[in-house]
DNA sequence: CATCAATGATTACGAGTGTAATCTCAAATT
DNA sequence: AATTTGAGATTACACTCGTAATCATTGATG
């Protein structure tokens, strides 16, 4: 399931609270996001396309929620990610942040915690 | 500097070694790539155009150098989608990969000597 | 010097994307 | 019942990308 950057981002509404009407959809993007209704629109229509979503009828609207799971996505992206740069392995990615000082001591301990488990 | 997948496979020949000509370039993708030389002077050319690489003249030919420095690209690369999808931060990727199980031993081992120095 | 050949430059073209306007149809209202 | 309205569907359009063919120019060869 391949899903655009923008799609994504009216996912991320769908992911954190469905179903929803594309009125609410519009309503939680329009705080952060320069998009007019239209384009909103047409993304909801071509996350239906592609089957990332799917609506049920209500009345004369649809009220959409995600097929896709946010999990399946996260993980499908990164390991794309890991797989173009880093040979596929967690590891060297974080090596690489380590080697650049982009560790934050947050993230040491919360490392730490997780390899000690 | 945004460049594409298909021209990063270009820019991975360049840092592998440079410069080179792009005769040079087609033979070392040609072993693993099914593209036509044709293709491959395009993404050299749109290259070029982005100002990813550089070309010295050498006679009638080009040698090209990469400008963009891998690491950059990687760390780019690797920012933007912590960025997108773990809140910016290591940590909660290795988490997600922890969690389904995505991590090997050596995996493991290797965190442990990051987190550890 | 004229011709050939090869290299870089230009052009091509369909799919996907970002961004949006317009159309249509059914539900609500008068 | 006729009209309004609002939601989803359709259409639009420029740009990037993957993939490549063709053009043009310059150095090499006869």
């Amino acid at each position: 399931m391949q899903i655009s950057e923008a799609e994504s981002v009216v996912m991320e509404v769908l992911w954190q609270q469905s179903p929803q009407t594309s009125e609410e959809v519009i309503a939680a993007l329009g705080q952060r996001q320069e998009w007019q209704e239209a384009t909103i629109k047409t993304l909801l229509n071509r996350l239906l396309n592609k089957g990332a979503i799917e609506a049920q009828k209500d009345g004369r609207r649809y009220l959409y929620s995600p097929i896709l799971r946010r999990e399946d996505w996260v993980m499908g992206e990164s390991e794309s990610l890991l797989a173009r740069l880093f040979d596929g392995r967690v590891a060297p990615l974080v090596a690489h942040f380590s080697q650049h000082r982009k560790l934050s001591a947050a993230d040491v301990a919360e490392l730490r915690r997780l390899v000690d488990s």
